[in-house]
DNA sequence: CAATTGGCATACGTTGCGTATGTGAATAGG
DNA sequence: CCTATTCACATACGCAACGTATGCCAATTG
């Protein structure tokens, strides 16, 4: 038997990968105890140390599997919509509705960027970014979006303006008026793009 | 003499700030020991903990101090400019260069947010995004920008894009050619804003 | 079947935070 | 001018969390 090995460690890695995203996306990096929550995978910090080298290691791993759980569901609305330019645009609703989960938020917006830095510097975590720099670029060749215009910088830009929406519509007292609002507001601004 | 008794108090709370906003500026607020920066002050941290609380509170000064000199200069860029809509665009970028010094980066854009949440939520630290909101407001009154939308929103999806701004320029190999393209692409983002 | 690898736990030392308590100097009152 | 009180700040203590060093047992390899 080869496989109950490898699949114990396998079942180890995500059982440390899930704790640590519920720890991390609820009560925040700095407040999750190692102790507390390897414990509550029914682990110690030995394994920890042993699969992640340390808690930014872990968090790591968190942040890449969230990161494919977001690509994948942005690519997986882009298949429908009439013109690129829609598609493009919805692509960024989308992305805008999912960094509303506060466990998103969290970790991919306000932890991720102070314990490791530069989202744009990230190694497994861009899947987001480059599909809309694609879009872009491919926009450009059409010409429906102007020439003059460094694709991955708009798309940095872009992310940027996305990820201060969904922190205000989700610290809103009235989450549907204000993400009317805001939407509106992100449409407009990319509408800025657009050759005329 | 009742004056050395506040001036004293007055330069102990300084100091500390001072220290505090060096040591946060550079290791981190994380990486910060409170013993050390205390320390370096000529102080220890019985006095951080009767004059701030807790190391937050220390956090929420320093940034109140930055904010209020943030706001100063943005202030005084505006003065010039032809047109108000040039005022506005310059602030903007007055603002990016302005988020470019590592200090302000790390504090403002990274640890602030990570530990006291969402900027906007901050009681003495909304001063550009309140100039910026001002600007938006008249600017609409005059028909240069569109009129169904919030000027706030505008202003803090722009505060998002300007801070992704400044960090793709900070984090480049060549500043000086990513600055250009960041801030053409920046400004336009802000095109989307005016009525045709 | 013996040897070895490696996944994970246990044990220890260190560091940093928060609180409770102490002290000396400046102020206020008589 | 002398005493009492306040208050700015330091010292001392306990606790929690991290990282490392070490140990153990099961699974693999030959």
């Amino acid at each position: 038997m080869h496989r109950p090995r490898k699949e114990m460690i396998a079942e180890t890695r995500a059982k440390l990968i899930a704790a640590a995203r519920h720890a991390f996306g609820t009560i925040g990096y700095a407040e999750a105890s190692m102790d507390d929550f390897t414990a509550s995978a029914g682990l110690t910090r030995g394994a920890l140390y042993h699969h992640f080298g340390d808690k930014k290691g872990l968090l790591q791993a968190v942040i890449a599997e969230i990161d494919a759980e977001m690509a994948a569901r942005v690519n997986e609305v882009a298949a429908r919509a009439p013109t690129r330019w829609q598609h493009f645009v919805d692509e960024c609703t989308t992305y805008i509705e999912m960094a509303l989960e506060p466990e998103i938020q969290r970790i991919m917006f306000r932890d991720g960027p102070a314990v490791l830095g530069d989202p744009a510097q990230w190694p497994n975590a861009n899947a987001c970014t480059a599909s809309m720099t694609d879009h872009l670029t491919k926009l450009q060749e059409e010409g429906v979006v102007v020439p003059d215009l460094d694709p991955e910088t708009a798309a940095r830009l872009i992310n940027g303006a996305s990820s201060q929406a969904s922190q205000r519509i989700a610290n809103s007292d009235e989450p549907e008026a204000t993400s009317k609002q805001v939407v509106a507001a992100f449409k407009q601004l990319l509408e800025g793009l657009k050759s005329k």
